[in-house]
DNA sequence: TTGGAATGGACAA
DNA sequence: TGTCCCTTCCAAT
């Protein structure tokens, strides 16, 4: 998935396309379609992440729409507030099309897959600023809604935009006090302002459990896939095999500090970057004398850019992910990779200790 | 046409 | 630990 950053992003993109409008809620797929109908015609009043879980609120249309206390986290909504809990998992990914009106947004996001729908974002009359249609004004009416494209388990339909949900591990209708319950499982945020490093730090110190998985348990930190697990420790220069109490506290603080720094700019960019500019492209350790960096054939990773120019590109993105049996990027020994719990996990054998 | 892979996680044993 | 689920894309048949 879609790392935390990601779903931050998500949040943001709802926020600005839909917050205080009434939306149409359907599901194609008709998979969703009890939880659908219960929102259909509800006003979006809450666009909010913690962790991979994207939470919108909802109130009944005509209800005031108090948005600035529904933002403010952990305040609790009134009692007619339900909430959208999506959890997009392995393959999950929002789709979006706008009316030449819409606010610029992101065109998908999500899986590391073709962005599916990315040139619909262009208006069909391919005429983006035509005077005839006044900003702010267009409705359903005035644009063309794109037809949903494979299995769409959630349509939410704007006045000037449409985001379609394929692929969720999670797509349920809550309430306040279950969205609650799901947050009390989930550990700090370090791309939200409410999270706590000392939770991380406590957390980690008292278990055995190796910090490299201890990374990916949602309890233990919110938002931290296998790319930033992978990159983070890289960067600490940890041995993703230690046990977590074996690493210092002070250590454990600064991978804090990191994932704060890159799970922030990644939620800002829409892509995942970790490598310090002096430690890119050629130069690096180990180019001298290897030549060519070999394709070994992986590594296609994709990541939701914003496309802007500049970015840099995915091949030097990172330190280690994707990156078995290349050089590491510093030493030069070959970057090492090993299942673990399930998940690749690629580290370097000489950096990390 | 098939099947492996992908940045996840819930659940059972 | 293993199994299953969610969906799509692309390389290999």
């Amino acid at each position: 998935m879609p790392e935390g950053h990601t779903v931050h992003r998500l949040a943001r993109t709802f926020d600005a396309l839909y917050s205080g409008q009434v939306l149409r809620v359907s599901s194609p797929q008709g998979r969703f379609a009890d939880g659908a109908g219960v929102l259909d015609g509800r006003r979006l009043v809450a666009s909010e992440a913690w962790g991979k879980q994207l939470f919108l609120g909802f109130v009944p249309d005509g209800a005031p729409a108090d948005v600035s206390d529904a933002q403010v986290p952990g305040v609790t909504c009134g009692s007619d507030t339900l909430w959208l809990r999506t959890h997009l998992g392995l393959y999950g990914a929002w789709t979006f099309a706008g009316a030449p009106d819409a606010p610029e947004v992101a065109h998908a996001i999500g899986a590391p897959r073709r962005r599916i729908g990315e040139r619909d974002l262009v208006p069909s009359s391919s005429d983006v600023s035509d005077p005839q249609v006044p900003r702010g004004t267009s409705t359903s009416d005035t644009w063309e809604v794109p037809e949903p494209r494979g299995q769409v388990r959630v349509r939410l339909l704007g006045a000037h935009a449409v985001a379609d949900l394929t692929g969720p591990t999670a797509c349920e209708v809550i309430t306040a006090d279950e969205k609650k319950a799901v947050e009390a499982r989930l550990g700090p945020d370090p791309i939200r302002d409410d999270g706590d490093p000392a939770d991380f730090v406590a957390r980690v110190g008292r278990s055995r459990v190796t910090i490299g998985q201890q990374l990916m348990d949602q309890a233990v930190v919110a938002g931290v896939g296998n790319i930033y697990r992978a990159e983070v420790l890289f960067r600490a220069g940890v041995d993703p095999l230690r046990p977590g109490r074996d690493v210092p506290a002070a250590t454990v603080r600064a991978i804090w500090d990191d994932l704060v720094v890159l799970m922030r700019d990644g939620a800002e960019h829409g892509a995942i970057v970790t490598t310090r500019p002096e430690d890119r492209g050629a130069g690096q350790a180990g180019a001298d004398d290897a030549g060519p960096v070999p394709d070994v054939g992986r590594g296609r990773t994709r990541q939701n850019t914003d496309g802007s120019p500049g970015a840099v590109p995915s091949d030097q993105a990172f330190y280690v992910y994707h990156r078995d049996g290349l050089p590491c990027r510093v030493c030069g020994t070959p970057v090492l990779v090993k299942e673990l719990a399930g998940r690749n996990l690629f580290w370097c054998g000489v950096c990390q200790t």
